[in-house]
DNA sequence: ACCGCTCGTGCGAGCGCTTGCATAGACTTG
DNA sequence: CAAGTCTATGCAAGCGCTCGCACGAGCGGT
C-alpha cells in the first residue's frame, strides 16, 4: 500500500512551504483566503489526508477513546457503545473497543499500556478493583459507567426510582407478596435495585423476600424460577431482563401463567424485553444517554472545557408491558 | 497528565543509548543478555511503557484494525465483535470501532479517511457499493464479512446448506406447504437463503411462496404474520430471528399455535433465539468464527505472509427448536 | 601478528506533522 | 515619511521511536 500524498507533497505542489499548508486545515483563519483555496484545491486532488499518527505526536493527542468493558456480546452494552460511538464522532473522536473478556487482569494490564494510546476511557466495570482504576485514573482521564468511585468522573444508570415505581405498580395491581432475585453479589446495581425493592415493599407493607443470589444469565433466571415458585409470591423482581426471561421461560414451562399466576419483571429494557411472550415489563436504563453523557464529560475533561470531576446519575423509568398483571385474587 | 518515561530517560538511567533501550524491547536477540535485563529491570522501575503513537510513525503501521459495520446495536454483530477483538488482541492488535449508522456516506468518509488511521478494515456493510468498496481496497487492506466482491478477500457465512437442511426438517415433519419471508431487497443473504429454500422446496416438490420484502425488523415480523396467516402455508421461514420473533409473536397474539398450526423458524441463531416462547429454531451462523477468520486473514495480508486474497464460506448448521414442529395433519 | 568474523552497541536520519518565533510586505498613523 | 501594526508566510525544532549503517572489541584460524 502506497503512502498516501505527505503534507510536503502538497507544499511542493502548491509552492508554499509545509506549515502553510499544515495551517490551512488546522488554523484557517492565519491563512490568505485565496491560498488557501488553492492548497485545498491541490489537496484534493492528489487525494491528501492528513496522517494522524503524525498529528498524534506532534500534538500529544490521539483523537482516540477507549472504551472498557467486560463483554460486548452482553446485550446490556451495544446500545451504550453505540452511542458512545456516535457522539465521540460527532466530536472528532474514533473510538477503541476493548473487551476485557471479564478477566480482571486483562483489564488492569489494558488500563496501564492504555496512557499512550488514547486520549480519555470510559471504563464500563462492575467487577474490577477500586485501588486498579483509581491509579489508572492518576495516568488517565477516566470516566466511569455505573459505577462511583471517589475523585473519579461517572455516569451511572440509577435504578431506584424505577424500582420503587415499580413496586409502586406491583402494590396497585393488588400484589402484597413479592421477591427479588438478586444478581451477582459484587455488583453495585444489584445492591441498589435490592435495597430500592425492599424499601418500597416495606413502606407499602408488603411481604417482600430475596432470593439468589443467581448468575445474571438466562440459566441464573431458569434456576431463580424454581425458587419463586416454591415462594408463594405473586410477583417476581428479577436484577436484570436476561435473568427475567429466564424466569419466564421456566415458569411457562411448568405451567404457571404469567402475569395469571405470577408477575415477572426485569431490569435495563434490553433490545428484546419488548419481545418476550408475554412482553417483560422492565425498568429502561438510559443507557444510550449515559453513553452520551460519559463522551461529553470525557472530552470535556480533555479539552479543559471543564476541570471538575462530575458524577452524573440519570435515572430510569419503569415501562410497563404485560408480564405484570393483577393477582390472582384481584382478577378474581 | 504527565507524559511517562520516554526511551530516553530510560536510556539515560541505564548508561546506553536510545537504540539499545529500544531494541531491547523489539530486538531482544541483537541485545546483551545482561543489558538487556538491566534495561527491563529499570524501565520497569520507571514505568515505562512505549508510546505507540512515536512507534507507528516510525513503522508506518498503527497496530490497529478497524471494524466498519452498520449498527453495533443490531444483535446480529456483537459476536462478531467479539470475536474480532479476541483474535486481534491475541495477535497485538487493537480494535478500532466505526459505526456507520446505516449511513452510506459515512461510511465512504470514514473508508477513505481510515487509509493512516488503521492498518487494515474489516467491513461488515450488506449496503455499501461495490465501486467505494473495491476503491477503498486499493488504498487499505480489507476483508468482507458476508459479502463478496471479486479481488477483495472475504469470509461469509454461508446459510445455503442450513437453509436445505431446515426445508428438509419441516418436510419431514410432514409440511408440504411453506413461505419465505424475504428481508432487505439488497440483501446479498437475503437472495441467497431465499433461492436456497426455494430449491430444496421443488426439489421435494412442497408449495413455496415468498411473501416480502419485510424490513428485518421486529415490526417487520408483525407485519409479515398476518401475511403468513392469510397464506395458508404451514411453516414460515423468516429471513432472520428478529423478524421471526415478531412473527412468533404476533402470531400467538391472534390465537395461532407454534408450532401446532404454524412452524416458524429464523435464521442467524442470535443470543435471544434461545430465549422466545417457544424457543426458535434456527440456522447457527458461525459469527464468531467468522469474526477470527476474518482478522487472521487481514493480518496475514498485513504482514505479507500470504499474499492472495482468499474468500472463505463457512456453513450454518439447523438449530432445532420448540418452535417448529409436525403439521396439525400429521399429529392429528 | 594479522586478517576477517561475529556480536553488541552507538549514531543519526528519518517518520509527517505542529507550532513558537522570525520576517517581509502592506497598511495605518501622527 | 518614519515608525508602528497587522497579516500572511517561512523556518526549524521538536514529538518518541525505529533501523540501516558504522564501529570497536574479542575471537579463532592461519
Amino acid at each position: 500500500m502506497a503512502r498516501s500524498a505527505s503534507l510536503k507533497a502538497v507544499a511542493a505542489e502548491a509552492g508554499v512551504s509545509i506549515s502553510t499548508v499544515s495551517r490551512a486545515f488546522t488554523r484557517p483563519e492565519l491563512i490568505g483566503h485565496d491560498t488557501r483555496e488553492q492548497i485545498l484545491a491541490i489537496a484534493d486532488r492528489l487525494g491528501y489526508h492528513p496522517n494522524r499518527t503524525a498529528r498524534s505526536l506532534a500534538t500529544g493527542r490521539t483523537a482516540l477513546l477507549a472504551v472498557l468493558l467486560p463483554d460486548i456480546a452482553n446485550p446490556f452494552f451495544p446500545p451504550l457503545v453505540r452511542a458512545v460511538e456516535d457522539t465521540a464522532y460527532d466530536r472528532g473522536y474514533s473510538v477503541l473497543l476493548m473487551d476485557t473478556d471479564e478477566h480482571l487482569d486483562r483489564e488492569a494490564k489494558l488500563l496501564r499500556s492504555l496512557s499512550g494510546q488514547a486520549d480519555g476511557v470510559i471504563v464500563c466495570s462492575p467487577r474490577s478493583r477500586t485501588e486498579a482504576l483509581r491509579s489508572a485514573a492518576e495516568r488517565t482521564p477516566i470516566v466511569l459507567v455505573n459505577r462511583t468511585i471517589e475523585g473519579i468522573a461517572s455516569v451511572s444508570c440509577g435504578t431506584r426510582d424505577g424500582v420503587r415505581q415499580l413496586v409502586d405498580h406491583l402494590h396497585s395491581l393488588g400484589h402484597r407478596d413479592i421477591v427479588y432475585l438478586a444478581g451477582p453479589s459484587s455488583s453495585w446495581s444489584d445492591r441498589e435495585r435490592r435495597d430500592s425493592a425492599r424499601r418500597q415493599a416495606k413502606k407499602l407493607s408488603m411481604r417482600f423476600q430475596v432470593l439468589g443470589h443467581y448468575p445474571a444469565t438466562f440459566e441464573g433466571g431458569v434456576m431463580a424460577a424454581d425458587a419463586v415458585a416454591a415462594s408463594g409470591a405473586t410477583a417476581a423482581i428479577a436484577f436484570d431482563d436476561v435473568m427475567a426471561m429466564g424466569v419466564l421461560r421456566r415458569l411457562t414451562e411448568r405451567g404457571f401463567a404469567v402475569p395469571g399466576q405470577v408477575s415477572v419483571s426485569g431490569c435495563d429494557d434490553i433490545f428484546f424485553a419488548a419481545m418476550t411472550s408475554p412482553p417483560l415489563t422492565s425498568i429502561a436504563t438510559p443507557i444510550a444517554e449515559a453513553g452520551r453523557t460519559a463522551v461529553n464529560l470525557l472530552i470535556d475533561e480533555l479539552t479543559g472545557a471543564s476541570r471538575e470531576k462530575r458524577q452524573v446519575t440519570l435515572s430510569g423509568n419503569l415501562v410497563v408491558r404485560g408480564s405484570t398483571g393483577p393477582t390472582p385474587a384481584e382478577r378474581g
